[in-house]
DNA sequence: GCTGACTCTTGCATCGTTGCAGAGGTGTAT
DNA sequence: ATACACCTCTGCAACGATGCAAGAGTCAGC
């Protein structure tokens, strides 16, 4: 089972151990009779370098991790995409894992005998975990952060605005006319920051437009899945005054929701518009597409590699919150024509 | 950067190395006083194993690799997330890879310079890889491979019966009284093999119903996307006489076939009913809901974990093709009531 | 008091690789 | 002929951990 080393191929070749290293490496001038007579012992043993003793070796091992809450989250599952392709480019690999969006598990990974030491860096996307705590745990390994606002300067940070794609999306909606407009995927407690930057986007639209917020129409919801974007929206159109249209937190939320209305006989725009965020392509093909706020996923993975890879090399850059860039996606569910319909 | 070694801490605690790593790993008897100290030491200088010199000396990682095509489409996504729970029960972790559906990056894991050799061992679904290539590799590491079928038994393999699949779902259609029941996936070169699998389970079930196949309904595609499902359902819509029901061979391709259907102001399942595969979530979401046959994704990633363990723990397993299982999970898009219709 | 058994602790070798410094040999300039 | 530079090639030590076997110390038993 266990592949020949260095040594056994030098024996083969008659060669000294260091030899055959340095053939295998192209490092210091070999005489092409000896490269040649090395290289044929290392064909005809099928030589493969032992990645973990040279990774102990040089003190790197080339692997990053990308930790998500979840990864059959569309979202998640894209970014990942745009993550690996990014490392690779720089020759990294990346190991991606979930956490569930349990807490217990985002501290397993700073905890004593986390793997995370196996890795040069770590991008987090922390969904329960805060600043202090991830602070207070020493830890050994660059980390950089995506997605979400954690209020202060400790950790490099990677995200879009989220108050101005709020905004957008709102506005997007105040300025087809609609004056009732819900926002569907609050998080009113601690580890919701990031609703409650949407949250804060979605009031600035009303009030740049000069009109009131009503209550009623902000409803949270525990996590940003489609289950609960439908559930939002079967109680909104149980009040007395239903919305004309919704801006959801995310994209899951806002499909769960067009599910709802549709279910519920709503015609979609015309009735309520929808508006989501996070550009998944599964918005791309539902019936009606999905108006959406994109954030640029590939700049965010670009930036957030590039940024690690900064850390691992040493450039001690000062932490920073990095914004990357967003832009509204208009399709069908807010100004489309009525797919069957006259 | 670089955290205290076992070195660092026993000359702190003035014991030997061994010793402390000794009390790290609560091996040998030490005793409480020892103990103590050493502890104490640990915690002062916050000290973390190398994992890697751990893994060298042991000659294991504790990490497997799991190769998909492409980690963002919603199949291999849930499937990952299944992997990555089955794996954890073992105390194992996972790397995701893609490969993009590229061959050459297929057969890079496989080259020399590979970072296989850092995982104890491989879960593969291959795209454009042949068994042979693979085998022909003389891999060092124990590889399970998913999904594809490989006409040898070279290799563990995990998949479920791709025929009869295909031929529970197309029966379904045929039960319900439809008569012009389409194809939309077939992919007859040499590496479209599970996708002609499904085609014979798609022809006999016409065979056993006592029926013909009109080789026009059968649609080849160039891949697994929600485009190509649309664009293969306008050139159905397109014939003189369109079909009255459609077996995509995965979700996707249904998804965009449902689109393309209700862009061209198509009733689903009225005028055309559809049938998927693979039972992703967003087929619940879809307006109309997706009727698909459900591979058991939680059992393919458990057998395959458990299968690829036995392999490196040395449970000397005859290679074998490993059957999980599948059903047929009907919702709207077959016989749904009409939403929005009288 | 000596032996043996037992407990606790340690040093050495090792995993497979690479960095470093130098050995050995040849060729060139003086 | 001597010195020097140069080109190849090699041995040793090290990365940080663990397996092994033995060293040191304590205690009981006869």
């Amino acid at each position: 089972m266990a592949g020949p080393t260095l040594r056994d191929v030098a024996r083969r070749a008659n060669v000294s151990i260091r030899t055959v290293s340095n053939v295998v490496n192209g490092y210091a001038p070999v005489s092409a009779e000896l490269r040649a007579r090395v290289q044929a012992a290392l064909d005809e043993m099928d030589y493969r370098p032992n990645l973990i003793a040279r990774n102990l070796k040089q003190g790197r091992t080339g692997m990053i991790a990308l930790v998500v809450p979840e990864l059959d989250v569309p979202y998640f599952a894209e970014l990942a995409r745009e993550v690996i392709t990014a490392a690779r480019a720089h020759g990294y690999v990346v190991m991606v894992d979930q956490t569930d969006g349990d807490g217990e598990r985002e501290r397993e990974l700073l905890g004593r005998d986390s793997r995370a030491t196996m890795f040069d860096g770590l991008l987090l996307s922390p969904l329960t975990i805060s600043a202090e705590e991830l602070r207070s745990r020493g830890n050994r390994v660059p980390i950089v952060l995506l997605g979400e606002h954690l209020f202060n300067g400790s950790f490099h940070h990677i995200a879009i605005d989220n108050v101005a794609a709020a905004r957008d999306a709102t506005e997007h909606l105040l300025s087809l006319g609609r004056r009732r407009v819900a926002a569907i995927g609050d998080q009113p407690y601690s580890t919701g920051q990031t609703a409650q930057l949407r949250t804060v986007g979605y009031r600035q639209a009303h009030t740049r437009a000069g009109l009131d917020v009503d209550e009623r129409l902000i409803v949270p919801t525990a996590n940003f899945h489609r289950r609960l974007g439908a559930e939002a929206m079967q109680h909104l159109l149980a009040l007395p005054e239903p919305p004309d249209a919704v801006f959801c937190y995310n994209d899951l939320l806002a499909l769960g929701a067009m599910r709802a209305l549709t279910r519920a006989g709503r015609h979609i725009p015309d009735d309520v518009a929808v508006v989501g965020l996070d550009d998944i392509e599964e918005g791309q093909y539902s019936t009606p597409s999905l108006t959406t706020v994109a954030p640029h996923k590939a700049e965010i993975a670009r930036t957030a590699v590039d940024t690690l890879l900064g850390l691992i090399n040493g450039s001690a850059v000062q932490p920073a919150e990095i914004v990357t860039s967003h832009r509204l996606v208009v399709r069908e569910s807010t100004v489309g024509e009525a797919p069957g319909r006259p």
